[in-house]
DNA sequence: CGATCTCGTTGACACCGTCAACGATCGATC
DNA sequence: GATCGATCGTTGACGGTGTCAACGAGATCG
């Protein structure tokens, strides 16, 4: 046993604050209108084949209602569009607007900004490294979700 | 250039998402009557010379307010106790009491517990590169506060 | 057809982060 | 020593987020 699993929730915990208020700060720098999950969920429905909200609260491992608040905001604004689904009339499709992906294309180069500048010193491997363990780790906490292995 | 960069926010965002779920978890299942923040305030008078609201606020990166509404909680549980400080009589000083520590040892348990949970297939080395990764992630993040890069 | 399930939606509630104010206290300056 | 500005703890307010429960519309299966 070590010291860093302690601190490890901390270090999480403070790069995530900081992470987020990055981006915050970015999009209200650049009039980017939409908050960090109304962000994922735009970058979900963008990258789904067939995304309904369902789709896309399972992949981003939200709630359904939250989406459905968040689609709301998008439709609003014009950067996403519902269509009928007429083999599932339950599960309208969502789609992304032509508008909705400039604006997720200025998203995206705020995020690269933000991370050029948060992996200043590190290189391609070191990030890359820290995503693989990052996933690795959330897989395995998704295991134990309703089967808690005991040891 | 890669896409890890990309993706990087979206795992971040999970495993955030992940951790915290599990610690909620873990604190109700073993009935630990705290939030996430109130343990965050908890570790930090515990580690803290001289903690004081601000000191804490400032050790976790957070705001004064928060950290005052936490610790009310945490004195109603009697976990936390305040007393003058001669020195500044702005700033009481704050303690962990005997039995604020056995909570907190209750707490470390499940933390450690759940970090073997996801740090499974891991060696330390990885969750030490993983912790100090992140660090100099947060570091190079609270570097460019104030003062903003824009493009 | 009826029972049951899924899906989107809405409401309600708690937690968290942020900002702005206020009163008390300290420190420096006159 | 009185005054002014700064700091600290506290409180209020607001928005973003996560979670749960319910409902109606629609699908599925008997």
């Amino acid at each position: 046993m070590s010291d860093t699993r302690l601190i490890f929730g901390e270090s999480l915990h403070r790069l995530m604050h900081a992470y987020q208020r990055a981006m915050r700060e970015g999009f209200r720098a650049h009039d980017i209108d939409l908050t960090v999950a109304q962000v994922r969920v735009l970058k979900g429905v963008a990258a789904a084949d067939a995304p309904t909200v369902q789709g896309v609260a399972a992949r981003m491992d939200s709630d359904r209602g939250q989406v459905t608040r968040a689609v709301a905001r998008l439709r609003e604004q014009g950067l996403v569009v519902q269509r009928d689904n007429t083999a599932d009339r339950r599960r309208p499709l969502l789609a992304i607007t032509s508008s909705g992906q400039d604006r997720l294309a200025r998203v995206i180069d705020i995020q690269a900004a933000a991370g050029q500048r948060m992996a200043g010193g590190l290189t391609d491997t070191d990030v890359a490294r820290f995503v693989a363990i990052a996933d690795q780790m959330t897989d395995a906490l998704h295991l134990g979700d309703g089967a808690v292995l005991d040891g």
